[in-house]
DNA sequence: GATGAATGAGGATTCATTCAT
DNA sequence: TATGAATGAATCCTCATTCAT
């Protein structure tokens, strides 16, 4: 197909499709070997449009974590939110739903790059804690603070960390990043995680 | 004789402080923003010197890796195996010591550079998988099997996956990584699996 | 109608607002400094436009150059030259006021960017010798001349180099242009130098 | 020759070769169109290790002015405070050298690069005024002053701008820079400022 | 063995210039 | 004409690696 023009000017959606290379890029390599040349390259673009979007490759690192939390996080949250269930329906359906899908989802390549990167972007994590971990944290307390009014958790219940939830998730992504091959049922993992919380907590 | 060296060091030690020296460098700031400069600096020789043990960064990079690995791990592996208490005393004594050790120890610093590093480094990633991994879920493993055999544990806890264990480290090690400041109580964290886990499981 | 231009401009007066533009970036941020878009921007112009009047950077600097000195310098030496003092009214009157306004006027500043750039543009410094520098010592001498002729000169007057009154002006750009807060009585100067130069040629 | 190694250590020289390199390349394209590999290759060094020496491109400019003007400047002042002449026979001989010496001399370079690059160097432009312009000023004070006492200069000699002396010195300068091939007798223009000055200053 | 001066490939960034709209 | 998105060559600077001493 020679008709292919080299010089295409589509405005509206640079910007996305340039952050969305970097993102696969920097998925694939991490932000110190990816070049923005490679970025430029997988979108389709010159070195130069990219720096017309981004002013420098920190800048482009910065809207990437940006981009995927605010995109995914919402649609995943928002997906376990809208519920009538009952506590223990609802945390065996769609919470562990949402949390065997984690380790698959651009989160998990997100927390790697901010484990290695964090040091040097820390508002980079700071906006992650905010916008993820705290907004998680919160998500689960309020939802005990739900049972326990309900009758269907025992009072003991609002001490438990919600981090105790969390904790297969993120054995799981990291297990995943590491050592995709070596088989680790993490489904099972949070299952069991699930039964032994709801164990200690169901009224 | 002012030309007396300022101190006399065994050259047998110099490779070990060269890597020491990365090790403390590489966990500052990454593999990629590490300076071979800098790791010649902190070690006290030449930048020449360190080449002529390690061929290149890569190579002092996973130098640094196993070093750390089979230095730390055996020292905190063996703290916990010479014991003769129960096993419900082992675990809640020497056992979550050595977890609530884990977050704080080098081995989180090696995570996080196997993390950030691990894709270009599969070789690496491997040997800690055999090392760290597979030799820590294995103990695991035989515990259980002895507590089962001594009529501690019922049958079922042959079931259990090791990683349970292990998900409160993990999440301890990458929290303290990136939301130092922000608190968390990692201790009780580990503590309140324990309890979860062993009230499955106790006979 | 919003969509009505605020402002309506003739288009034949482009050119001549871009290479103002230009001047004016030129003169504070030396050639290599200034953008083109800069210059698009202080003209209230698109990038591309500049583009359409001046094929390349090099044909805009050009044109500023031989732009300011026409527009100038005509303005300049017309006030001297419509005179019917002595000769020693008009040096002492309309001469050393134009000598006096020069280190402050747009020619000081093009001898910088022609100072700092005539290198790689031999044909400007000829165009500005020609149309400055030439025309400038011919007035000199001329005036000399018609001095020598009424008899207000001395003969001698005739051998007299004209850069001797043309250099306090020089001296002063230069300081003005370097050491704009170290004080120099640059009136003074000038009035000094033509008290010489009559003390020498007078009758 | 092929004999010629590529590698060759000499440390002491370098920094005043690329420094001196530098110099050249800055006279003949100035500052912005000078590439620091061509000072490199004509140091015959590679780039690295200007960088080595000269952390920046703008290091390497200030450190050339300043070079230039300390290595010179003592060298052409010292020539003219050792003397025992008469005032009026210093100036007429070596003064009047000193100055007809200035424009060909590497301090007309420097200050083409000052008026080029001055602005954005503030503190290199103060350097070459404290120790350029101040000192020769005073020295022309100092000078005066000494022939009033002495009875050979009138008191009023006192009022004179010392910059009148400079004056042509500096047009000839700029003026060889710019016409370098439109003939102007520098030196007679010297001797012609010199003969006034005397006249008026003289007992 | 040691040193650190020297090399040079590699990568971020800028900006004059082009061209689809 | 007019715009400004898009291009890509050019250039600064870094740093792993080499090698004369």
């Amino acid at each position: 197909m020679p008709d292919q023009p080299k010089y295409q000017r589509r405005k509206e959606d640079r910007p996305r499709e340039i952050a969305d290379a970097a993102f696969e890029a920097f998925a694939e390599k991490g932000y110190a070997a990816t070049r923005i040349d490679d970025v430029a390259k997988r979108a389709g673009v010159s070195k130069g449009l990219t720096y017309l979007y981004y002013k420098t490759k920190e800048d482009l690192f910065k809207a990437v974590v940006r981009n995927v939390v605010v995109r995914r996080i919402d649609s995943l949250i928002g997906d376990v939110e809208s519920t009538e269930l009952s506590s223990e329906e609802f945390i065996r359906g769609p919470l562990l739903g949402f949390m065997q899908r984690m380790p698959g989802s651009p989160i998990a390549i997100v927390v790697r790059l901010l484990i290695a990167e964090g040091r040097r972007h820390p508002d980079l994590v700071d906006y992650y804690y905010d916008n993820v971990v705290a907004r998680g944290l919160a998500a689960i307390r309020d939802f005990i603070e739900r049972g326990v009014e309900r009758g269907e958790f025992r009072p003991a219940a609002r001490e438990l960390q919600p981090q105790l939830l969390v904790a297969p998730v993120m054995l799981s992504m990291i297990w995943r990043l590491l050592f995709a091959d070596k088989s680790l049922d993490t489904d099972r993992l949070m299952e069991s995680q699930i039964d032994m919380l709801l164990a200690q907590i169901k009224a």
